[in-house]
DNA sequence: ATGGTAGTAAAACTA
């Protein structure tokens, strides 16, 4: 193994956009593709023409909301889906949002993060719970120093260059300076944001644009909250990383866009 | 402009 290309893609239904992911695929030959929102029970999953096409996947999803998937040219290994933790996990309702596996070494963490509605709701509180959670599951079961990647529609833009209006969206439950926080808390165990690493500074560098904006993507009314973090010692490996906009063309594009990144391992 | 669109799944919920 020398190059080792990763990346992610909220589907936004992945049953709607599967050509869409199938000539990405055949297009840009990535080792590991992380889906989030495939909006599909496990019995529906749209498994066989991925493996037709030469891809391995893995998948844990429910009827119409949120479910993750990674789709990879190598098998997987160590799959385990959701928390393991005592908390709201008693029925396993949380597993549809995280997905992990081991690919040519490298631990491959899913994410689907609660967006959290509004940030007077029970569900921003969930929200940040969950991003508590994923946090202590990191700490439970890895270490800063192993070779793993968090990837994953985290919907939290980090930093003021991350949205198209800083001021005006200071309490959106994306922008949120607790969600910035409980993000913070978690790059604080040991991830560099490989994307930002590789274009420091560099503003209107989106991975979503609101459908129910007029024109978003010409206005620039986007938001990068699909990301790729790794830890330290993989992060010292990657080469490059991108947000696909050529993808966009598609006849029928998600209102994210795929985001990619390279490691030399 | 508190709307707008897209998807699931079959009316209303989620983002």
């Amino acid at each position: 193994m020398s190059n080792f290309k990763i990346a992610t893609f909220n589907a936004n239904s992945i049953r709607s956009r599967l050509d869409q992911i199938l000539d990405w695929l055949d297009r840009e030959q990535p080792d590991v593709l992380c889906v989030q929102e495939t909006k599909v029970q496990d019995k529906d999953f749209p498994a066989q023409p991925i493996e037709e096409a030469g891809y391995h996947v893995i998948f844990r999803g429910q009827k119409a909301y949120s479910g993750v998937a990674i789709l990879s040219q190598t098998a997987p290994a160590d799959i385990v889906a959701g928390f393991d933790d005592e908390a709201e996990n008693d029925d396993g309702a949380d597993a549809p949002r995280l997905l992990r596996a081991v690919y040519h070494g490298v631990t491959v963490v899913n994410s689907y993060v609660p967006q959290g509605r509004e940030p007077e709701s029970e569900h921003f509180q969930y929200k940040l719970r969950w991003l508590a959670r994923l946090r202590a599951l990191l700490e439970r079961h890895y270490s800063p120093d192993d070779l793993l990647v968090w990837v994953g529609d985290l919907n939290v833009a980090p930093e003021d260059i991350d949205v198209y209006d800083p001021k005006g969206l200071r309490y959106h439950v994306d922008f949120h300076p607790d969600a910035q926080a409980a993000l913070e808390a978690i790059r604080q165990w040991g991830f560099v944001d490989v994307f930002r690493l590789h274009h420091p500074g560099e503003p209107q560098q989106f991975s979503y644009f609101d459908y129910r904006a007029n024109n978003p993507i010409e206005r620039g009314i986007g938001w990068r909250i699909d990301h790729i973090w790794a830890t330290a010692p993989l992060a010292a490996k990657s080469t490059r990383a991108w947000i696909d906009v050529e993808a966009r063309k598609a006849a029928r594009p998600s209102d994210h866009t795929f985001v990619v990144a390279e490691f030399g391992l």
